[in-house]
DNA sequence: TCTGCGCTTGTGATATTATAACATAACCAA
DNA sequence: TTGGTTATGTTATAATATCACAAGCGCAGA
């Protein structure tokens, strides 16, 4: 597991975007500088880059976002702007008060879709 | 917006299941009782029961559950075991202390994965 | 009752998202 | 160098979801 240009180039599309990408999107930009890329080359990028925490994937949007923390994994939080698309990263909720007796959480996924500060 | 027979069909099939269901494999299921079904009829009929807060998404498996509250919409909280695959589904949790300035939230998506209390 | 309109469903096609399977290449340690 | 592991290339296909248009149904008002 080590970075590689190829997984660089993916993260820098990402960082570059600002916002959530589509694989296929991401999948077009690199086709247009490499014409040999295909969806595992993109796929497995961003498998990698999720891994090593350093991209989310936008569940209710089936996107990819570069982390905005350099956090080592999960417990991202999301405030996506349905106006403007911009994602706002947060962490560190604590565990929900009313989570079941004797769950243990590994993984969240926390969404919050609305209206950004700038869009009201 | 009325409940139908092909609508209600599709929630008895979700609360039989009892956990969260693909969409084709709802397909399957009514098109062993009415060859004609396709993927636009089980579709519209899961977007219709969304609507109507009797049934659920699960974003991150791409998969469809009743709900088990009977709240109006939004706002669900799922605990999701990842070995026997119940979800446990709960709500009422407080806006995120640490929610941006001024975001307005639409909608939340709340996924909790993990083990539940008998699966530990 | 009849008619017209809107909602619901049928149907075929297609778009979008993601993975399987196997081959080749690059990297690195012994 | 040589062999194992990791990464990438390549082709195909699976899984998920929507579009577009036609047909049917249900009901309000003439
Ligand atoms: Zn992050
Ligand atoms: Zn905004
Ligand atoms: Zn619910
Ligand atoms: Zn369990």
């Amino acid at each position: 597991m080590r970075m590689t240009p190829l997984r660089r180039n993916v993260l820098a599309l990402l960082v570059k975007a600002g916002e959530p990408v589509k694989a296929y999107d991401l999948l077009d930009q690199m086709r247009s500088e490499d014409g040999s890329a295909k969806p595992p080359t993109v796929y497995r990028s961003l498998d990698f880059l999720m891994e090593v925490g350093l991209a989310h994937k936008v569940e209710a949007l089936n996107a990819y976002i570069a982390c905005a923390h350099c956090h080592d994994k999960g417990g991202a939080e999301l405030y996506i702007c349905g106006k403007c698309g911009s994602v706002d990263e947060r962490h560190g909720a604590p565990e929900p008060l009313n989570a079941p007796t004797g769950f243990e959480t590994q993984r969240s996924v926390v969404e919050h879709y609305g209206l950004c500060a700038k869009c009201h």
